[in-house]
DNA sequence: AGCACGCCGACT
DNA sequence: GTCGGCGTGCTC
């Protein structure tokens, strides 16, 4: 044990553990020089670190004595005065980490991430005639002109200070000596232009209710209705009524594609919008942070859960089901549970909202842990879509004569109509046709895309790209031919047979930017267009009212993949592409092309379906112990040799055998064997009680010290198996 | 993970 | 003669 920390002891140098913003496991300890003034748990400091610098962490004040002292480098700088994140944010991140059992460094870096844009921070001086006592503040600020701190920094270091002028200048802009350069207001909306409120449903009053009637307590909901049901409507009278009471909402969503349509509907409500995702610059990010007390509601991806909003009294995850909340690199969380966690910890309300909910969230409700709220169709949608499967077996091109026709009557009667097809590139691989080769990326076990706009082949797990072969690698033969179809080619094809109409594609090959996005998509509703053909990115939760056709051209892409959760996933993309169908008035039509029209699953593809669907899963995931009923823990082990990763995973399966309650599968090859050069080996534990792990596992990993050629990576609550 | 140092092949 | 391949060692 270290001895109590005192400041008075002369004898007793300040220590500080910090957690260092690297992936390297445990934390650091620095001294902590005076000059910094007193240490405080949760400031952001930077420190010598190997050759370099980092950022880090401030997780623990110690005292080293007075003999111990030389073994320690010192804090180079503190960056904050006070703590960026509040008690229960920190008491929540800590648990966060247990859960997912990340490093301090990962677990603090991934927290704090958005609050590593100092450099656009801008200075100057306050009043000149103050300043002339401090010959340093003289130093920085020269004239009235606005700095950036980097420019105070090169200041700094050229007039022969090298430490704590990030604290000097936080003290020296408390004391008003110094002053903060504001950012300009954002997303500025006159108090005139808010919309007029539309009446809510009975059944939408109702979960209105429910969610703002007790909002001081952790309150978790699921809100369950069909697309076009009005979900919307309920969370911004929500939200309305949480801001109407000086709280501050949080909307989570899947994806920044859907930030352009949320910010839209927002903006007509609330004064004060903020949204937060990966394409913000620099310069944008700052302006959100700066504006963090004064935002009514701020809608972004996952990673906008960091955000310290100091008012926060509701948390709203919108298409909770969706997978994308889950964050693969670095620590794997999940988004979603991570927001409940908040909601418990700042005890707010929570709500989940879906069309097709999650089988854990379902499981939740089930046990009486989430409250269910049902939102009853506003128009009797049922009857007003029609449905109907196109047997393509025999069929020699990626449309059916019914789909075509339907395109044109859609076009003809002034509406509009989407295309499903879950393939990017123009084929899924090529092949030749004399001597069977199919061309697979050099690093990664899975065949290579052909890509022909663009004349190559990619590899769509690492990344590889290479030109076109023009013949046969293998034999020499000039005799390569596409094998399948995939997005370039529907195109082709419709442009072929249907010039009359006017396509565009929306996947990630051609909207490759956020403008791109938005151009796409007000192109679309401005009725410039007659039909988006798209990947699952078309259909995660745009709403398109002209839409009355929607046509998915391959509905057998996904269901037998080796991964217990396809067939739920399969239903929820189903589900949710069909349900783009007749959200006006207008009567909507589905078209489903498949080569298995016999196949049962096919008949769950309506929202009428859910409820049913979701019953009967839940079920055999608890027959067969899956999750939602157990805990898994996933392990990867990665190296550039098999034997490797095969030999530290078994030692590790080994090594676990003395646990009771964990069932232990594996070691075994991943499913994608091979990825960018790296053989993966998986070892699965799993609980059946869900009280053992990940939690047990902790002093499990830290026991084993991982060898340098071999990278493990542990994923609580594995949500893709691949 | 970075980033160094440190020994063996094909090139200006 | 070098430029550069990635093996392995270290980060308080």
């Amino acid at each position: 044990m270290s001895p109590q920390p005192d400041p008075e002891s002369p004898d007793q140098h300040l220590a500080v553990e910090v957690a260092v913003f690297s992936p390297l496991p445990g934390s650091f300890t620095y001294l902590w020089p005076k000059s910094l003034g007193k240490p405080l748990k949760g400031v952001r400091v930077q420190v010598p670190f190997g050759k370099g610098s980092r950022f880090g962490l401030v997780l623990e004040i110690t005292a080293v004595p007075d003999d111990m002292a030389p073994d320690y480098k010192p804090v180079a700088d503190r960056l904050d005065a006070v703590p960026l994140l509040d008690a229960a944010r920190l008491a929540w991140l800590e648990r966060v980490g247990r859960y997912y059992l990340a490093s301090p460094g990962e677990l603090w870096s991934t927290a704090l991430g958005w609050a590593l844009q100092d450099d656009l921070r801008r200075f100057r001086c306050g009043d000149p005639a103050k300043l002339s006592d401090d010959p340093l503040l003289l130093a920085l600020f020269p004239t009235r002109a606005a700095v950036t701190l980097k420019t105070v920094l090169k200041r700094a270091a050229a007039a022969g200070y090298k430490t704590a002028v990030r604290h000097l200048l936080s003290l020296a802009v408390k004391d008003g000596l110094v002053e903060e350069v504001k950012a300009e207001p954002f997303h500025p909306c006159s108090e005139e232009s808010l919309s007029r409120e539309l009446t809510a449903t009975t059944g939408q009053q109702r979960a209105i209710d429910a969610l703002t009637g007790k909002p001081d307590i952790f309150n978790p909901c699921l809100l369950f209705g069909r697309t076009g049901s009005g979900k919307t409507e309920v969370y911004l009278k929500a939200a309305e009524s949480v801001v109407a009471n000086g709280g501050q909402v949080l909307v989570l969503v899947p994806e920044i594609g859907l930030t352009p349509m949320w910010l839209a509907r927002l903006t007509s409500r609330f004064p004060r919008v903020a949204t937060w995702h990966s394409a913000l610059t620099g310069a944008e990010r700052l302006r959100i942070r700066q504006h963090l007390d004064s935002t009514d509601v701020l809608i972004g991806t996952r990673s906008a859960l960091f955000l310290p909003l100091p008012k926060l009294k509701m948390i709203v995850v919108d298409e909770e089901h969706d997978a994308s909340f889950k964050q693969q690199e670095g620590m794997t969380y999940s988004a979603r549970d991570m927001a409940l966690l908040l909601a418990q910890e700042l005890d707010i309300p929570v709500v989940l909202g879906s069309a097709t909910p999650s089988l854990e969230s379902w499981r939740q409700v089930k046990a009486g842990n989430y409250k269910r709220l049902d939102l009853p169709d506003r128009i009797a949608k049922h009857a007003s879509v029609r449905s109907e499967t196109v047997d393509m077996r025999g069929v020699d091109a990626p449309v059916s004569d019914a789909l075509l026709a339907a395109l044109n009557e859609t076009k003809e009667a002034g509406d509009q109509s989407i295309l499903f097809l879950n393939r990017r590139g123009y084929a899924p691989a090529l092949q030749c046709t004399a001597c069977g080769d199919v061309p697979e990326c050099p690093g990664c076990s899975i065949r290579l895309t052909l890509h022909r706009r663009a004349g190559q082949l990619r590899c769509h797990t690492c990344g590889f790209r290479r030109r076109v072969p023009k013949t046969c690698e293998s034999c020499g033969e000039d005799a390569l031919m596409p094998l399948g179809e995939g997005m370039e080619k529907l195109e082709e094809w419709l442009n072929e047979h249907l010039p009359e109409l006017r396509f565009e594609r929306f996947d990630r090959d051609v909207i490759t930017s956020h403008s791109r996005l938005e151009n796409t998509l007000s192109l679309f509703e401005s009725g410039e267009l007659d039909c988006l053909i798209g990947t699952q990115m078309l259909v995660k939760g745009h709403d398109f009212p002209n839409v009355t056709l929607v046509g998915v051209v391959n509905a057998d892409l996904g269901v037998s993949l080796p991964d217990f959760r396809a067939g739920e996933r399969w239903w929820q993309q189903m589900t949710q592409v069909t349900g783009r169908a007749g959200r006006s008035e207008k009567r909507g039509r589905v078209i489903i092309q498949t080569r298995m029209p016999e196949a049962g699953w096919l008949s769950r593809i309506s929202e009428d379906e859910a409820i049913a669907t979701l019953d009967e899963e839940l079920s055999l995931r608890e027959m067969l112990h899956y999750p939602p009923y157990a805990r898994w823990v996933r392990l990867v082990f990665s190296s550039n040799k098999i034997e490797r990763a095969t030999e530290v995973a078994s030692q590790f399966a080994r090594h676990c055998e003395k646990f009771d309650g964990i069932n232990i599968t594996g070691p075994m090859p991943c499913p994608m064997e091979r990825v960018a050069g790296k053989f993966r080996i998986e070892v699965l534990l799993r609980d059946a009680s869900r009280k053992l792990l990940p939690w047990k596992l902790q002093p499990l990993l830290s026991g084993m010290q991982p060898p340098r050629d071999v990278r493990i990576r542990v994923d609580v609550d594995p949500q893709d198996m691949m």
